[in-house]
DNA sequence: TGACATTCCATGTTACAACACTTATCTTCC
DNA sequence: GGAAGATAAGTGTTGTAACATGGAATGTCA
């Protein structure tokens, strides 16, 4: 039997195993999906990881955070969080100030216009979302999700 | 109930959906996934997506394949392949040459050191897949990867 | 056969990712 | 209280991704 996997990137010998199947599926819809996101945020001017950077700080409130918590929170690791940061700075979706109490830590905290525009960009990315995961069962989804779950946490 | 990747993220509020929740899993699994096997490739001087191109040109065989259909084949789209190419040329891993047939076609072929580098590449590679997906039961892994055809198919 | 559209590759430019290293501030321990 | 170590940011450099554009070769159709 053929899967669609493997009919999608045109591999003509089927996958040793069921894991290096699995492998690569996650691998290509991650990338899929990733790809429609940046689509639908590019109108908005920012990528999927600044997206991220908002949310992030949207979630922190007035407290702000500063760069070693935000990188810890990111869905993939960004090894360039004061040069990130600096341009949404530029851009005026965050504002940063050094911490008086320890002159090690420079906060972020996001900006109303940061706030605005997530505002505006949530809509267009739970289309992505629901065209891609809506018609899916709950039963499914909590498998996806499970199955995740025991492939990060294993060792 | 808090979720694995709630904690993982330090994330405080739930997810509103299991769609946003598993949409949310992939990309972090992916992101998981790609940083171990750069790390595994990193030794040998190629990234992922190279990797990826040597296979795809390994599988295709002495008939080689042009850019296009190369690009078709990656995992992840790739938007500059004559570059890509350019660069696994200097490193004597593949071989291009124009079609004689169509002169626009430039067909690339996998170099016996391509060969070589993948064959040596690979079983680190199968470390990571078995350390990370080797626990899984096949039930859990048919699961995901029906999920996520299911999703890659949508709409 | 000559104009035109199409397809595929190449190139220029910009911005960003990745890595290594430096600087600044705080903590700890003598 | 001063020196060593730890921690967080910033910086410099390199390479590559992303985007737009241009150009060469082919196919099509009048």
């Amino acid at each position: 039997m053929t899967s669609l996997l493997q009919a999608e990137i045109k591999q003509s010998r089927p996958f040793p195993s069921a894991a290096a199947e699995a492998l690569l599926s996650i691998l290509r819809t991650a990338a899929v999906l990733d790809h429609e996101l940046a689509d639908a945020l590019k109108p908005f001017g920012i990528t999927p990881t600044q997206h991220n950077v908002l949310r992030i700080l949207r979630g922190a409130g007035q407290g702000g955070l500063c760069g070693r918590e935000v990188a810890e929170r990111m869905i993939a690791s960004v090894p360039d969080v004061p040069r990130m940061l600096e341009r949404l700075e530029a851009m005026h979706l965050i504002s940063r100030e050094r911490d008086p109490d320890d002159g090690r830590h420079v906060t972020a905290r996001i900006t109303p216009a940061g706030r605005q525009l997530l505002a505006k960009v949530t809509p267009e990315l739970e289309v992505v979302q629901e065209r891609r995961l809506g018609q899916l069962s709950k039963r499914t989804l909590t498998g996806i999700i499970e199955g995740l779950a025991a492939i990060r946490e294993a060792r």
